[in-house]
DNA sequence: AACACATTGCAACAAAGTTGCAAAAAACAA
DNA sequence: TTGTTTTTTGCAACTTTGTTGCAATGTGTT
């Protein structure tokens, strides 16, 4: 199911299939107004108002269950949540675009523009899914 | 700098400019004796006797630092170990290798068979690391 | 052996994440 | 709207994970 801009918050949850309450919509209209990917810190951070830490936890976690979100695990121990561009469906996420975390501005973005070429496995292994994360410098720092 | 079976634990500490600990000792053929990557936790389990929490934290650091082993983060919010093959230096690892967690065993192995191909970026982004997960069904499981 | 230095384990702490449960809010039905 | 059912929230208590300072011990070197 895709997630574009033109439907508001409430229409998406109805969408997913979720009911509507506060704190959905706090933390999912903060992923819409967001370029780059979140913690779980930067939530409970930036939702405006405070919801405790359980019902981010909790509110994450429906998220990704339903499809809106996707995590990034990073090299430092720590989950990173982004929308969810198209195609991905409950309990199933095609993250086919590749993710990009800078290392100077350190803000992670995906980069839906860019294909993941093939690769080809050994004999015997059978591929399911694939994550790619590139560190550089992005597009604004350089 | 090449990690060998031929050189003993003792050897390869030395090499790697570390002083020969017991620690240190039993956790590097841990990693020897293994083709898997492997976890904290399992770590602190598997090292026969036991060693405080804090010093495999610190072990783990300093095999890094030194470039005896890389670490690999999952989706579950986890870091995973694994001995570097090859070519890693003290502060830069060269992990042009692919990440391979089975679904159904769970083991993480690093394919160094497989090559990651080239991946190009859009105008702007400079590309520095490269870590590519798959995840899927392994050969032993299949 | 004696020295300098590095490493360890303990304790105390900080941070991150989980669970059960009662209260509050949302959805549903009349 | 009102009452009923179901879901979600926030709190408290707890577990797990990771960090820091420091005294004691171990390692390398002469």
């Amino acid at each position: 199911m895709a997630i574009a801009k033109q439907y508001t918050v409430n229409e998406l949850l109805r969408r997913f299939q979720l009911n509507v309450t506060d704190s959905r919509k706090k933390i999912l209209q903060l992923f819409l107004n967001q370029q780059e990917a979140l913690a779980h810190a930067d939530i409970e951070k930036k939702a405006g108002e405070k919801f405790d830490r359980v019902t981010v936890y909790r509110t994450l976690q429906t998220f990704v269950e339903k499809g809106l979100i996707h995590s990034i695990p990073t090299a430092d121990n720590s989950i990173l949540y982004a929308l969810c561009k198209d195609d991905c469906t409950e309990g199933h996420h095609q993250d086919h675009h590749i993710h990009f975390v800078c290392e100077q501005c350190e803000k992670t973005a995906c980069l839906d523009q860019v294909n993941i070429p093939e690769i080809k496995l050994p004999l015997g292994f059978k591929k399911e899914k694939i994550d790619v994360v590139i560190s550089g410098i992005c597009k604004a720092c350089s």
